[in-house]
DNA sequence: TATGAATGAGCTTTCATTCAT
DNA sequence: AATGAATGAAAGCTCATTCAT
């Protein structure tokens, strides 16, 4: 399977620059996710593509900025899905709850997106730093969490005291770890983690997880539970 | 910062195989780390060892191999620490929090596992699949798991049924997601998860958060905690 | 001698696809024929070309490719020459005469393709099982032998019974034979079977063999000749 | 199938200094002859003897000169060969044909040696030049054809007037190329000119090209024939 | 007589990128 | 706005050979 685009190639040419900027965003998202940032391979980024390799320079830049388009693109789409979780009307528990299933929902459906941010952390966010989209993310889910706490705390529901970025890094890292980590723990303890049949299962996990962490006392001392 | 070992370098010619090869292998890890699969360099390994680039075909075969070496290593690093875990003459609370912190250890010492396991992750475990020694991974880790959770369920310290593979994966998603975004998470929510001064903070956490989990309430309804 | 194409070759840019792509062939064909495949370097064949051997990988794809490439090219050429033929108007004798001359006359002025088909056949063909173009070769030579021999039997000049392919066969040997081994045969017997002087002499030689073959008589018992 | 002897390789130990020179001699053959003198590799050969790579330069001194010596032994077989050739006591037309039937049977029986002559003219006898023992070579074949000749045309049994050099090369060209070209020949013809089932046709053949050509005319005016 | 370890030089191939219209 | 042709630089790998005992 040679990708090298020798002379004669003949792709279908096209007047729409918009959709050819998205084709060729669409296709270099999966092949960023599936082979890491070196392991991406441009010819074949353009070989998937309804253009040619040419157009990816022009539209682009170079393999870099084609990069950092497709990490800023990700992390927008992240953003926004954040921007319209509402559980103002639940009471804490259940509010708590729900941020964490809706965490684990917008894991489990962008599997792309996970994969590209394990390669950022690979070559330590480098190119995060080079963007200036990117440097001004702010994020909704925190400020959700933080809200929940708060009303968790009046209650009284909630007796641990946590950070909400402390509490938001807890349930990231189970959502994250499953999608991630699926192919090596699987390896090892025989158990795909993405299972359809056990989603549910580490769904309602994460949340009791989470709830019964705040519903716990603080500190050293445990009482008499 | 010198990649190419062209002629001029002078490397120091050496009669012990055995360290040779495991020089190179040291390096290897440190690069496969840093850069990932495709974006390590054979030359750039070579440039770091005592030996040459030739070597590293003269030992290992490509840079496949190497590879695939680098990960037998990794893992069996990790295997054997696992197998030194002993917690056995704690209580089950003490003992599930004190593996936890062990695993919290082993990864905060072992960036460049982490590092490595994600690599494999994004391309789906394949390296690992080509591994025969890889194959018959046995994990200490969660047979001392079970064994706790025994101990635990039989005197009634804990409540919540859970799975040995599945504890094992909370704790692990915690210890290992601290490590690995780090860099995106650090980016994003201005916080280094590995800030020295959070370390204890968060060793402590993830204990809090399992054994508030184990000794909870198990099922959708809350008893009286 | 330089064989690298490092920096400071100059190569004359061009935009003429079709002829770049010949030049590379015309030169390949040369170096295969003089080094056999192994023997070749793309290197050396770059040098010798107007363009780089960057431009070997972009029309051929690779070394083998355009070994098959050069496989295709000698053979059509030599099919194309053999469409030429036409003795339809000479009797038989005279015309079977005919076809060993220009066959001979085609050995001769092809050197590098009798290089080409020796080295083929050292690697068992197996370069030519390969190539699709050259699975579906069609041999005029021997078609335009069968119709001679066809009439030759009619008119009875022909008394010996013959295959048209073996008669091909018969002639090819001599022809081929006399290029071929050139060098050892000099080498042992102190002659030069490409001595221009003896040209005539080998040209009439293979014409009387074949010719002397047919007339006489077929079979195990030789009449009164 | 890697080749590279890495570390670790240890063969077979032995003390009988011919032996191990015999086995590496017998296993150059075949691979010089398969290959190609380019296409052989030393590591191959060492490969398949009992000792290793190491050796062949004890013995040989390196790959050159061990193909000299392949060269040097196939020829001397070849010699032998001819030297046992004994057709005094035949009638002129009987020896002829025997003689050829012999050479035929000689390239029937050595088809390493074939392949080696193949190459050998590929690169214009280079290495046979730097032979001092192939230099000296000389031909009994060639000899005995000259005496048979001799009692021919004594006898008026042979009417055609041939050089003893070209008379043999005429039957080593049939019978060289029967083996030389069957692959390119099958592929094209669809014939195996080697198939067990043709093999007497073929040495029937050359024995009757050979004598019909001997036994008829000389000259250009054909007779009555 | 024998050998395990090591190696310089060069080979084929790949990659992101620019030229020239 | 779009493109076919071309390419320098470097990457991974292989080869015959020598070192050092």
């Amino acid at each position: 399977m040679t990708t090298m685009s020798g002379p004669g190639t003949v792709p279908a040419r096209q007047r729409d620059p918009e959709r050819t900027r998205q084709d060729i965003l669409d296709v270099a998202v999966k092949e960023f996710a599936a082979r890491g940032y070196s392991g991406a391979r441009v010819d074949e980024i353009a070989a998937k593509t309804r253009t040619t390799k040419r157009m990816i320079y022009y539209y682009f830049g170079g393999k870099e900025q084609l990069y950092i388009a497709v990490l800023e693109h990700a992390y927008s789409v992240a953003r926004d899905a954040e921007r319209r979780i509402d559980v103002d009307l639940l009471d804490p528990v259940a509010a708590i709850r729900r941020l964490a299933e809706l965490t684990f929902d917008h894991h489990e459906s962008h599997p792309d997106f996970i994969k590209i941010v394990a390669g950022e952390n690979i070559n330590n966010a480098e190119f995060i730093a080079k963007s200036k989209a990117l440097a001004e993310l702010n994020t909704p889910a925190v400020s959700v969490a933080a809200r929940i706490l708060e009303r968790g705390y009046a209650s009284g529901v909630f007796r641990r005291r946590v950070d909400a970025v402390d509490l938001h890094m807890m349930v990231s890292a189970f959502c994250y770890f499953r999608m991630s980590n699926r192919h090596t723990f699987g390896a090892i303890f025989g158990r795909d983690m993405l299972d359809p049949g056990r989603r549910d299962h580490y769904r309602a996990m994460i949340g009791e997880l989470i709830t019964s962490y705040l519903t716990g006392d603080s500190g050293a001392a445990p009482a008499f539970s």
